[in-house]
DNA sequence: CGGCATCCATTTTGATACTG
DNA sequence: CAGTATCAAAATGGATGCCG
């Protein structure tokens, strides 16, 4: 319980300044990727644990109670049956969406030459950066809502209705499709390193419902491709080494 | 030099995704805030460490490094007479001003309600977020340049033409006007707690040149006052669910 | 079990002193 | 001026323990 009595004084940087004050709250290490993880519903204190591989039980404890003092999350214990307790944004954690976004099109130049050995695929990512990525001019008129079944890893709703989205973690209601595969293929297919046909046709995704769907979410929500993140990050004057 | 030999291995969060593998680069301490300092132009290792009070001198320098490793920042020796060691911004640096501006708009809430006591008020954190506020629409056709000299701590040069502004830290050249004041002046004209006119009568502002162009320059850079702030973190479209 | 709290080894930081 | 070197305090991350 540390020094006990003395409530312990967050580190800022003491600055009157937007950019700092945001960073005094959202800079920690982790706080951001809870953000993200969050953005796709409420989630279990498990849930979280398990899609942050090297957190530590005490650090996601820790930045939980900091974000529910600051006005991030919510905890709430949901009725019964479940009774379990899950922590939800706010609407001022919800109001981290395009700073997220932002970070994430910028950092997205260091995922060229795919995975490090070391990187672990995680589906909630995705799910977030899809977001960012919806090509709403390419979906106007279009409603339709996918589920997706990433191995053991979670279950995802995708939803086009005209020009905007919706992405979460839950089952999709009413899908006009429910495809099945593992994070690799999901990785491929959005990147579009495999087409849509190549995968279901290699076994690579299973189909319910509407094959073709997978098409037009590829074409809608797709990612840039490793050859054009490359030529993106070409686009900068020759980092020299020393 | 640590345990020589064994390169000091970088904390990542070995994820594969955009945000993880930005955070990664932006994420510790003290970068985006560096970052920050050079959008206002080329800085010399002094200028940085006096403009970031509490920094400490190693770990700058361990800044410094990393960033010119990854290629954000580029360490350059200006050719005589000056012959000082500046760092600046690379290209892929300065992509990072859309992130940077959107923690700022989502961290300005905090803001409410004036400084802390343990605050202090930068003069280059004004002249960055005023780009974030610049209203475009209010600037149409207008084509001036004023300086600011904020007490000792600094000389800023702000330009607008037709649309687009820019704001650096360096003499103006040819202004339509200099203002001299100190930075709590300068907060209280961006934040129209005082007006233009108020705070030349009452000689907190010293001017050459056009005196009207403070009118002007608090019109298009003007930032939301505090009560608007307060306004915008209630006024959240309450994203109800469920 | 799920949801943390405690303990402890490592890293990172911040402050200060020192050097070319 | 532009950094290194050194060292204490704080943050992190892993393992484990506890409790409803």
């Amino acid at each position: 319980m540390a020094i006990s009595g003395v409530k312990s004084r967050r580190r800022s940087y003491d600055q009157y300044c937007a950019v700092a004050r945001g960073l005094d709250v959202i800079g920690e290490r982790w706080t951001l990727l809870i953000v993200r993880d969050l953005l796709l519903g409420p989630k279990r204190y498990k849930d979280l644990l398990e899609g942050l591989p090297g957190i530590g039980t005490n650090l996601l404890a820790d930045r939980l109670h900091e974000m529910e003092r600051l006005g991030l999350v919510e905890r709430t214990v949901l009725p019964p049956p479940a009774g379990s307790t899950v922590y939800q944004l706010t609407a001022a954690g919800e109001g981290l969406e395009p700073a997220l976004f932002a970070i994430g099109r910028w950092g997205a130049r260091f995922l060229v030459g795919g995975p490090k050995k070391t990187d672990v695929l995680v589906p909630r990512a995705y799910f977030v950066a899809i977001r960012a990525a919806f090509r709403s001019e390419l979906a106007q008129g279009m409603r339709e809502a996918y589920e997706f079944r990433i191995g053991k890893l979670g279950v995802f709703e995708v939803r086009v209705e005209d020009g905007r989205c919706v992405t979460a973690e839950r089952q999709a209601s009413n899908p006009d499709a429910v495809f099945s595969m593992d994070v690799e293929t999901l990785n491929a297919l959005l990147f579009q390193v495999i087409s849509p046909a190549q995968a279901i046709s290699k076994r690579r995704v299973a189909v319910e419902g509407d094959a073709t769907a997978l098409d037009r979410f590829v074409r809608v929500f797709g990612l840039r491709s490793h050859g054009q993140l490359a030529a993106l990050s070409q686009a900068r004057p020759a980092a020299k080494k020393r």
